[in-house]
DNA sequence: TGTACATCAGTGAACGCGCGTTCACTGATGTAC
DNA sequence: TGTACATCAGTGAACGCGCGTTCACTGATGTAC
């Protein structure tokens, strides 16, 4: 039989799981106290017990955001590498769309909702995506010094393909497969532009 | 004496203004009805002699939004070719940018909020960039050919830059006057390297 | 191991609030004669 | 120009609803002896 701290922990992820669910259904802004109440089967009243208030659950909500991103990343990384027969820019499109597909949930809240939501809640999900950035120009830096292909900016290139990738991906979340497959293919051809333009920069520079 | 249509007209107006005040204020998903009608001094049930409901507002908004930003495209582009000595892509993104400071309610509407608001408030607005890219392209296309530097897919270059432009700025809108003006250089950086990227592109391609 | 007590996750009733919407009304503006 | 009537923008009362939050409670789990 559970302990009482295992029923506690159990319930608290239920409602972060409720939290996140609703929130891909109706938008992070329309999340409602009672209504979560409700999807994680709990009276609204229990929900004290576990957080603060709304604002302490979108908190802890882009905690829990940001560890899947950060493990996905992770994985992400390493199947773009298995590819080594496809580019890396199609490859790492791809794998961030399929991603993106398969944790629309997840996604949606990092994407979807720029403002609605309450301010400390976006500057944590601001943090996300810088963090996601600053290891993007990690990567291009040595994907640089590997190809012998050197870039300029590399911090400014790696905001200009995240941005591209984020923000084009969060509209494409909702289409259908194929439309989602062009969309892609939109989002590699920009990115790919970038790199050219970096690469470009620094040969002028030279 | 104003006739009974003006009168209906001005407080049509009211209405509109109210609501795109508020919308800046605290964002168009937390618009009420009742907050509206207070704002714009009537009472709520009159809100329904002018509009069917709350969704048909927003779309009237849209509307109102495009409008003001199509002219203020215009203005723009005179703006820029005024500016002869100095780039263009600086030329454009710091007009971009001062106008979406000067019209800082207009931009938030159009930037602030990607969801939240209701389905096809969201894709008037996507309508309303899409033309924005349009514009852009074609501007694209011919300053290419007065140039002589061809780009490689002009639509992707313009998508690429409007994204940029339009998902940074709109996170600057908030941040004091100095740190805007190094989110523009970021942008205009950044944009710089599309420019690159496609021109690269068109070279390789010859 | 058994008993007495403490802890505390979960609860149901109740609160006041702002919401969108309906309805029958009022009274100034507009129209027909 | 004057009168009788129609139109209709704006209104105040009222509705039911879901919201966040408080409070005193319950009863199972945990702890001390």
């Amino acid at each position: 039989m559970p302990t009482r701290v295992e029923r506690k922990n159990a319930t608290r992820h239920a409602i972060l799981q409720a939290a996140l669910r609703l929130s891909a259904e109706r938008g992070f802004s329309s999340l409602s106290l009672r209504g979560i109440a409700a999807e994680a089967g709990i009276a609204p009243t229990s929900f004290y017990r576990h957080f603060q208030d709304i604002d302490d659950l979108g908190l802890a909500l882009v905690d829990e955001v940001g560890l899947s991103l950060r493990q996905l990343i992770r994985e992400a990384r390493r199947r773009v590498s298995a590819r080594k027969n496809t580019g890396v820019t199609r490859a790492s499109i791809e794998t961030f769309m399929e991603f993106a597909d398969s944790n629309a949930t997840l996604f949606r809240l990092l994407l979807g909702e720029g403002a609605g939501s309450t301010a400390p809640f976006r500057r944590a999900i601001a943090k996300e995506i810088a963090r996601f950035t600053d290891d993007l120009s990690d990567d291009l830096r040595s994907a640089a010094k590997e190809s012998g292909k050197p870039l300029a900016d590399v911090g400014l290139a790696a905001e200009a393909m995240v941005t591209i990738a984020f923000n084009l991906g969060a509209a494409a979340i909702d289409l259908p497969a194929e439309e989602r497959r062009k969309v892609a293919d939109r989002i590699i051809a920009e990115v790919r532009m970038v790199v050219r333009g970096a690469q470009a920069e620094a040969a002028a520079a030279r």
